[in-house]
DNA sequence: TACCGATGTGTAATCGTTACCAGAAGGATC
DNA sequence: GATCCTTCTGGTAACGATTACACATCGGTA
């Protein structure tokens, strides 16, 4: 393993000024300059991190805990925050935590080992007690797409209620009365928001869904069957929580010769891109997933830094996105 | 920031005895190694993993490279790996190469710098004579998905040739004379090998496909517009050398107004979730993702420690998973 | 009594890097 | 000729952990 001491004997010269052209600091003429750098260009040599980190400098190494990134969902805002963050000269630790608070106390103590500089967090429902330890050592959190109760010290999360409001009114003004919800997993905040946004939408309108089903993991099998139980309740409309809980509905409904959107409206949440390739193309509301990872790599850069100059962007808004799922109800 | 010796003074011992606790080695009483653990629980105490490193401990860290994240097929991939690293005690760095040579150097030159114990990596096609200063330290890499030509000490990787035949085999079988193959990222080693395999396939049968499709980027909407170039040579069935590819397709196909399978039978690769959750759902050839994700995570931890007794497991194999977008030819 | 092994504890070197300090050389200023 | 800055270079302490080694104590045994 080379070392900068290595370096220094190829150079034939100290360590100390390795270190100076390394960092360029400090007066290093142009002759030995260039001798270090050829040694340094011989061996291959790069600086070990964890040297530089022990003598106190940042480690620029960041955790982020998601529920998992087999969901596109998840995958994409993994995918941006990890590029955001890369380009601003941070690494991730990309971790997915299957929704278990034992798993993220594991890899929240795996953090404090590795002296990460701040936290990127999409936390599992249960209790998020064990951020504790990093907020005793100052480590900046920011909490994505869920809050922290508390533990963040910033968070970018979108209006889940809001957007609850937004599928159920969207159907409400198409004239639907017959409404199911369904989503997964249930333990989610955001799917729990979600929900009660939909339920207040249509409690204004002195309606309640006709059935709520809830599942406790998120895949196109688990909605499928979630589908089959709402169906049963002969719902005009469908509220899916998320576009994979829509998308399973939309299969459901086709098994049981139901004509979508003429025998059932159906609506989904995040737009993920299989929405706008199932058949037929899913009627959902966008959160613009990318921008979200851009936000939360720029705001935790700007807590690590506690540079104010860092620039804050605003959430972006939730758009509905008409496709092909939804639909006025058919006159009784 | 607590040390070994903060807590070495609260529990009135040395650094020594501490650390002796810390990796239960060597002898300590009774007493004072209830004193040391309370000392530890009081101030959540976690001993830095980078003074660690550098007093010559291994890094338990691993570099996991991949095109990308986003595309369901390597988050699916991504999250296998990182999880029976994680269970194995190793951390991982997951990073997003854009297929690119010169993002992959950079993560490379990071991988250095972290000291990490190995590497997985699902390569751009471009060269790969940036992983040659990995080699140099001995550190091992583990090939998945792609060949490393030459810098890999193993790789994981499925038959994309026989892949290739055994999509166009099922074709054929069916009686399909008159077909088509798309597919993307057109760079990507497995996309060229699948194509080899279908088209030698198809060759020995005297047959040529119709049309070929590359594309550049990997996602719905480019694979929709490959199909529509490709069905305009009139095929009466189509190679989606990916499920994404494939399921772009289906969609062209609806938009020209085409039944699938009685217009145009249609067959992916991969089997993602989604393949079984379009309308009609896809047919496909199944490369089981998850469980190459753990023999990677397996090999590459046999090569770390050199330990011949961690388990070997076989490649699994490939399997056709007949759904409903294939059927024989209408009779011309 | 003298000696031995087992048990328990502390000191100090070490890993790779940075930053502070000291010292040297050369030129400019008074 | 003394003093000062600027430029250049090297020596070394410190960061937090592990570990070889030294030393001390104790019970048992020859």
């Amino acid at each position: 393993m080379a070392s900068i001491k290595t370096i220094a004997t190829l150079a034939q010269t100290s360590v100390a000024s390795v270190s100076r052209v390394l960092n360029n600091s400090g007066y290093v003429s142009a002759a030995l300059r260039a001798k270090i750098e050829s040694a340094i260009a011989q061996t291959n040599f790069q600086p070990s991190s964890d040297a530089r980190i022990l003598r106190g400098g940042k480690s620029h190494l960041v955790g982020i805990l998601l529920p998992s990134i087999d969901v596109q969902f998840f995958g994409i805002l993994a995918q941006s925050m990890e590029q955001a963050l890369f380009d601003l000269g941070y690494q991730s630790f990309i971790c997915s935590t299957a929704e278990s608070a034992a798993h993220e106390a594991r890899y929240v103590a795996m953090f404090l080992s590795r002296r990460v500089g701040g936290v990127i967090a999409a936390s599992a429902e249960a209790g998020a007690a064990h951020f504790a330890p990093l907020r005793a050592r100052g480590i900046p959190i920011v909490a994505i797409d869920r809050d922290l109760h508390g533990y963040a010290s910033d968070s970018i999360v979108i209006d889940h209620d809001l957007g609850g409001r937004m599928m159920a009114q969207h159907l409400l003004d198409l004239g639907h009365r017959k409404i199911a919800i369904l989503g997964a997993p249930q333990h989610s905040q955001s799917i729990k928001r979600r929900l009660a946004g939909a339920k207040a939408a249509l409690g204004q309108s002195g309606l309640q869904p006709v059935s709520v089903q809830l599942g406790m993991t998120h895949d196109f099998a688990q909605a499928y069957d979630l589908a089959r139980n709402a169906l049963a309740h002969r719902p005009t409309a469908l509220i899916g929580l998320t576009d994979i809980a829509a998308i399973g509905a939309i299969h459901a409904a086709h098994d049981l010769g139901l004509q979508i959107p003429r025998d059932l409206s159906i609506i989904g949440f995040d737009d993920i891109p299989s929405a706008a390739f199932v058949l037929p193309r899913l009627t959902t509301i966008a959160q613009p997933i990318r921008h979200l990872g851009h936000i939360a790599a720029q705001r935790l850069h700007r807590l690590i830094t506690s540079d104010p100059s860092v620039q804050m962007n605003a959430l972006p808004a939730l758009t509905l996105i008409q496709r092909d799922t939804t639909a006025p109800p058919i006159p009784a």
